[in-house]
DNA sequence: TAATAAATGTCGTTT
DNA sequence: AAACGACGTTTATTA
C-alpha cells in the first residue's frame, strides 16, 4: 500500500494475501477490519475459549481490539487500549495476537479462512458531547437552587472536601443545613448509603441538625424503607428538567454576552 | 444479492448504492458493516452529539448497533440488542436511524460519504467457555474447602436462601457457623458492606456467634478498615488457584468415570 | 418487569 | 499505580 492509497478492501483474499496486508496495515497504524471463521483464546484477568466461528475482528490504531459475533452489544473477547498486536502463518491458520502487558493478558485469533478485509484509514476529530450527566444535574441545581426547593441556598463546604464528595452542600429555607446526593436514574439502597456516610462524616465535624435529601427521577422499592428508616428526604428531578435548566443556563449566557 | 451470494462488500460506493444494499441486508437481517464520513445523534437516556469524522458503524442481525471511532474500547455511540434499523436518503445524505422503543431511544447516523460498505452472512454457532470467574471460586472452595482452612465445613442454609445471596454458609472447625463472601479481584469497601449486610439478616434468624470472611485476591486499603472494624476477617485466594482445584476435579471426575 | 449482583466491566479523576 | 465512583454501563439470574 503506497502513501496515496489510504485504503485496501479485500473479499475473500487468500491467508497469504490478508496476512500480507494486516501486516502493513498493523505497521502503518491503521484501522484493520477482518471478517473470518476464526478460533479464539483469551488468558489474562480470566480465561476463555471461543470455538470455530464467523465473526469480526477489529484492531484499532490504539492498540485495542474487539471480537464480535452476530449478536450483543458487547463484544465476546477484547483488549484493551495500549496492547500490541502481532500476525503470523502458521499450519494454515493466520493468527493475530494481541498482548497486553498489564494484567499479562494475551488474545489470540486463529482464522482458517478470511471472508473480508478492510485496512482503512479513518480521520476523526469531531467532538463527542454528552449531556444530562450527573454533573449536569448539579450544575443545574446549583443554577437554579429552588428546583429543590423553595429557600434552597447552596453554600461550597467550607474546608474544602475532596471533589464528588457531597455533589451539594446547602442550607434550606430555616438555615438547617443541607446534605444533597443525586443520581440520574432510580436510586437505590447503594444511593442511601453513600448519603449516610457523607451525613455521619459532616455529623462528626458538625454538631447540629442535618437534612439530607436524596435527589433522583425515582426511588427503588428497598431504597425508600431505608431512607425513611434514617430520616432522610426524597426529591424527584429528572436529568431532562436538568438538561433544560441548563439549556436557559447557557442561553442566558449568551444573552450576557451580547447585552 | 440473490440467495447464491453470501456477501457483498463495496468501496466507495454512492450513496445511492449503499442506500440499496444496507436495505436490502437489513431486510434479510444480514451483518452489515459501514465505514464512512457521518455525524451522529442520541436520545434517550440522555443526550450526545457527535461531530463530523470517519467510522464505523455495526448493525448486527440482533438488533444492535455500534459506532467504534478509531480508538477506545467501548464505542462511542450504541445501541442494546432488539432495536430497529432504518435507513433513508435525504438532502445528499444517508441516514441509518435506530430505534428502540425501551427508554424511547433513538441513535441516528448521517453519512455523506461511504467508504467501505459489507453486507454479510455470518454463520456462528461456536461455544463460548469463560474461566475463572467468582462462580468458578465458589466451585473450587465447596469442592476443597481447606483452600479457605482446615476443618472448614461447608453446609446448605437450612432454610434454602435465595441463590446468589451468601456465596458460602459452613462450620469451622470449632462448629462456629461461618459466612463466605467471595470476590474474584480486590475486594472493596463494597464488598464488605456486602458480607455485613447478609450477616446481619443470618444474625436475625440465628442468635449465635457468626463468623464472616471475605474471600478474594487482595483488599483495597479502605476495606480493610471497615473489616477490622466489623470483626470480620480476610482470606487470600486467587482466582487463578480456584481453577487449578477444578482442573484436578475435572481430571478426578474423569478417573472415577474408567475406574 | 423489577431487583440484585457480577464483570476480563470501562472510563475519568484524584491522590 | 491505587482508590473511588459514574456509566446511556451490559449481562445474567431470580422473583
Amino acid at each position: 500500500m503506497n502513501d496515496q492509497v489510504r485504503q485496501r478492501v479485500m473479499e475473500i483474499p487468500s491467508l497469504n494475501e490478508a496476512f500480507n496486508a494486516i501486516k502493513e496495515g498493523l505497521s502503518q497504524r491503521r484501522f484493520v477490519l477482518i471478517v473470518g471463521n476464526c478460533r479464539v483464546d483469551y488468558h489474562g484477568r480470566a480465561s476463555s475459549k471461543l470455538d470455530l466461528g464467523e465473526r469480526l475482528l477489529i484492531l484499532k490504531p490504539d492498540g485495542s481490539a474487539l471480537i464480535h459475533r452476530s449478536k450483543d452489544h458487547s463484544p465476546v473477547n477484547w483488549q484493551p487500549p495500549g496492547s500490541l498486536f502481532r500476525t503470523r502463518l502458521s499450519d494454515g491458520e493466520l493468527l493475530v495476537r494481541v498482548y497486553r502487558r498489564k494484567d499479562n493478558e494475551v488474545l489470540e485469533i486463529f482464522f482458517n479462512r478470511i471472508i473480508m478485509l478492510g485496512v482503512l484509514d479513518l480521520k476523526d476529530v469531531g467532538e463527542f458531547s454528552l449531556y444530562a450527566t450527573e454533573k449536569d444535574m448539579q450544575e443545574a441545581i446549583l443554577f437554579q437552587p429552588s428546583l429543590l426547593e423553595e429557600g434552597f441556598r447552596p453554600i461550597s463546604p467550607e474546608r474544602p472536601v475532596e471533589p464528588g464528595f457531597i455533589d451539594i452542600m446547602g442550607v434550606d429555607r430555616e438555615g438547617v443545613l443541607t446534605l444533597i446526593e443525586i443520581k440520574r436514574k432510580r436510586a437505590t439502597r447503594e444511593s442511601v448509603a453513600q448519603l449516610k456516610k457523607y451525613v455521619d462524616v459532616i455529623k462528626l465535624d458538625k454538631n447540629r441538625r442535618i437534612r439530607a435529601i436524596l435527589v433522583a427521577p425515582e426511588l427503588a422499592k428497598g431504597a425508600q424503607e431505608l431512607l425513611m428508616a434514617l430520616g432522610y428526604e426524597f426529591k424527584a428531578i429528572t436529568p431532562q428538567i436538568c438538561s433544560e435548566v441548563l439549556k436557559l443556563k447557557n442561553s442566558k449566557s449568551i444573552t450576557d454576552f451580547f447585552r
